[in-house]
DNA sequence: CTTGCAGATTGACATAGGTCAAGGCGTAAT
DNA sequence: ATTACGCCTTGACCTATGTCAATCTGCAAG
């Protein structure tokens, strides 16, 4: 698939390239070609070694793991996000398996001259650096997440989360089939369905993928929310000042547990 | 305290200084002091601001969250570990609590001369990249083993992870109290103890903080470890090829879940 | 030596969460 | 319209894990 300008202007636009010159952009985009994938295409599998950074520009992507015949969902993305950076950056196999979630277009750059880039350019170096920093505080945040909370709790959380996501309106949409949520959370589908029924007592309703939060103040009180866990990006991003906002996951559109 | 040679000497071998020029880590440890603490102190509280990169010379720190009245161990650093980068990157305030677990010598480097250090010189900058990149897997790792096994698992792999580490003999000492051991694994001290009293149908003895591993291939059956999920690090890590090894948690020292 | 105390263990019990099976519901292909 | 299939839900049940209380152990202070 060809690449257009237009596509070059949004990966241009993310925090990690943004400080970058034109020429070392242009280096990096040299060889990249998008691609476009069906819904379910396995991208990547644990273990694989990584040549590539993928940059998701439309569609949905899954990250993934498994164990023993268990897997879990470790975060989706939305675009425009970058994913299996710090395979990249250290040349190593990927921890995680990549697979769209719908048909999605990935651009696909090359991981060895992205290594050359932020050799020689310290601005670069350093925008790769504070992404990384913000992966990481991505998943300190998922294990308290994890740790600390229950499923009840994470669920409350993830919906407190999406509904300032989504603007602040009483009813929100979930972005994902229900069982894709419920591995995100860390539960079965059963669970999450009886996690959903026991919200009911807090003013919570489901009707297919509407959730209606009546009495948020009641919800709020069993969630408990937490700056230090939950991160509660309003969807206006332009207003935010991107030199000192954690880079979240990918780049801070990721929605995750 | 005085900042002595030998001190700085085993700074600058770390992998995030060790191609730094020596004039750029004269200005990195310019300002820099050396505090003893005494075991139990809090050295940083969730949401703290962070002004300083914290180097772990001599004793043992706990890294650590809480909510809602509960609290748990996200990873335990031994000398010699840096801790907090990803804040000191981002100037961002700290996800986690450190807590000396005994009495302990710690490095405290500037975080506003390490962003200048990394803004101004590529290599530098790189090296932090790959540090954090480091950290992320460090920390994917740990949401794996958390989503992924049960508390019975969860323990039998560290003690194949501290076999490996501690040289592979049969009898392991563990290296912390077992209260400690069960936050890091996630569980409780009772189900600790349980799930140790279980792994004796494993081969497995305890006596204080002695653990014989009787039957290797027994244990190893039960805990299917996996070097997606957990490193298995030999103690003599010279022999490794530091250029592709992965940096875990801080430094490649951390014992983590 | 005795005492006190913190950590560890053990048992009884409660709760959370997973598993299995059945059935409902909506959508898309026939 | 009908069917088939995937997803969701629900109930019954079971296992894993947390909670509370009592006891044990080893070490250290007196």
């Amino acid at each position: 698939m060809p690449m257009r300008a237009v596509d070059l202007e949004r990966v241009k636009a993310l925090p990690l390239f943004s400080g970058i010159s034109d020429r070392l952009f242009r280096d990096v985009t040299a060889g990249a070609f998008l691609q476009r994938f069906p819904a379910g295409t396995a991208l990547l599998t644990e273990g694989d070694p990584v040549d590539f950074l993928y940059v998701l520009m439309n569609g949905s992507v899954e990250l993934g793991a498994s164990w023993n015949d268990k897997d879990t969902t470790l975060a989706i993305l939305t675009p425009v996000s970058i994913f299996i950076l710090a395979a990249v950056v250290l040349d190593a196999d990927s921890l995680m398996s990549a697979r769209t979630i719908e048909r999605s277009d990935i651009l696909m750059l090359s991981g060895e001259a992205l290594r050359r880039a932020m050799n020689e350019d310290a601005v670069f170096g350093f925008a790769v650096a504070q992404e990384m920093a913000g992966c990481y505080r991505g998943m300190v945040r998922s294990i308290k997440n994890q740790k600390l909370r229950g499923g009840l709790e994470r669920l409350a959380n993830y919906l407190l989360t999406q509904q300032v996501a989504q603007g602040g309106a009483a009813t929100i949409t979930l972005p994902h089939e229900k069982r894709l949520l419920a591995s995100l959370l860390g539960m079965t589908p059963e669970n999450l369905s009886r996690a959903f029924a026991t919200l009911a007592d807090y003013g919570v309703t489901v009707h297919g993928p509407e959730v209606t939060i009546a009495r948020p103040v009641v919800l709020d009180r069993l969630a408990k929310p937490e700056p230090l866990i939950d991160h509660h990006l309003p969807p206006d991003l332009g207003e935010i000042s991107t030199a000192d906002r954690e880079r979240w996951s990918s780049n801070g559109r990721t929605r995750a547990a």
